[in-house]
DNA sequence: TATATCTACATGCAATTGCATTTAGTGGAA
DNA sequence: TTCCACTAAATGCAATTGCATGTAGATATA
């Protein structure tokens, strides 16, 4: 608890004090950015995210509303939608990641060694669902 | 983020399951019964928690409205208060780790060796401020 | 001993979160 | 078809959180 504190609330002040919005729009952006084919449903969004349903819904409308992404009607689910990242989605997400991977750096990476943070890794690895 | 969602997540579910407040509210209320020199001011509190002054301002009130501690005017230091635990207090925290303790265990202990959990909290440490 | 500075704690207000439920649409079984 | 159980997403409302600031008392400084 104190470990993940630590580290996290470092890469959150690095966000505000460069005068942008929360990890969690990052992690978004990340998600759609990355597996681009076209759009994600917000289902499948959440699947890949730490948020609930409910709060994927209200964090969407937020970057949405912000402009980084789009809701579009789904073709084949008349149910659905699905979220594509925007130009300006693109470019936050890659201006975030200047802040953020520093502060990731020095915040995790430069603490451990390489051996020692894989090691972390495949311990943490054990404690998911 | 995952390990430490996975984890929390359990141990919420496990304290809701049963009827109890959240996890914050056992941290309180064990930070007080263990070090029981007639009790604690908030700032000292904070120290241990992971809680803004804000938020333990604000948590101290509810635990406080539920009968579980008590805040007591400060003898050497006008500005500040004394938080002791009651008796009620004692017994909830009991009562509690009744719950905590399985399912700590469960969300940790048990996905773990002994040696792998030594590790897993050396390394953790090197992440601490 | 005034007065400025700092520390402890609280709080108004806006934003976010959690919970339960709603709305809309799907797919399957009778 | 028609009905029903199920999935996707949104939302009303209450609780919690974050931020900035307020208040009161301590401490230091000139």
């Amino acid at each position: 608890m104190r470990a993940q504190n630590a580290a996290l609330t470092q890469v959150e002040q690095s966000f505000k004090d460069a005068g942008f919005p929360p990890l969690t729009w990052y992690d978004v952006l990340w998600e759609l950015e990355r597996g681009d084919r076209a759009g994600m449903r917000p289902f499948e969004l959440e699947s890949h995210l730490l948020v609930p349903q409910y709060g994927l819904s209200r964090l969407l409308d937020r970057v949405e509303k912000a402009g980084y992404v789009e809701r579009r009607p789904c073709d084949g689910d008349g149910r659905g939608q699905v979220v594509v990242i925007t130009k300006l989605g693109r470019q936050l997400r890659r201006r975030m990641w200047q802040v953020y991977a520093p502060a990731l750096n020095s915040a995790v990476a430069d603490r451990l060694t390489a051996k020692e943070t894989a090691t972390l890794s495949r311990l943490l690895g054990k404690l998911l669902p």
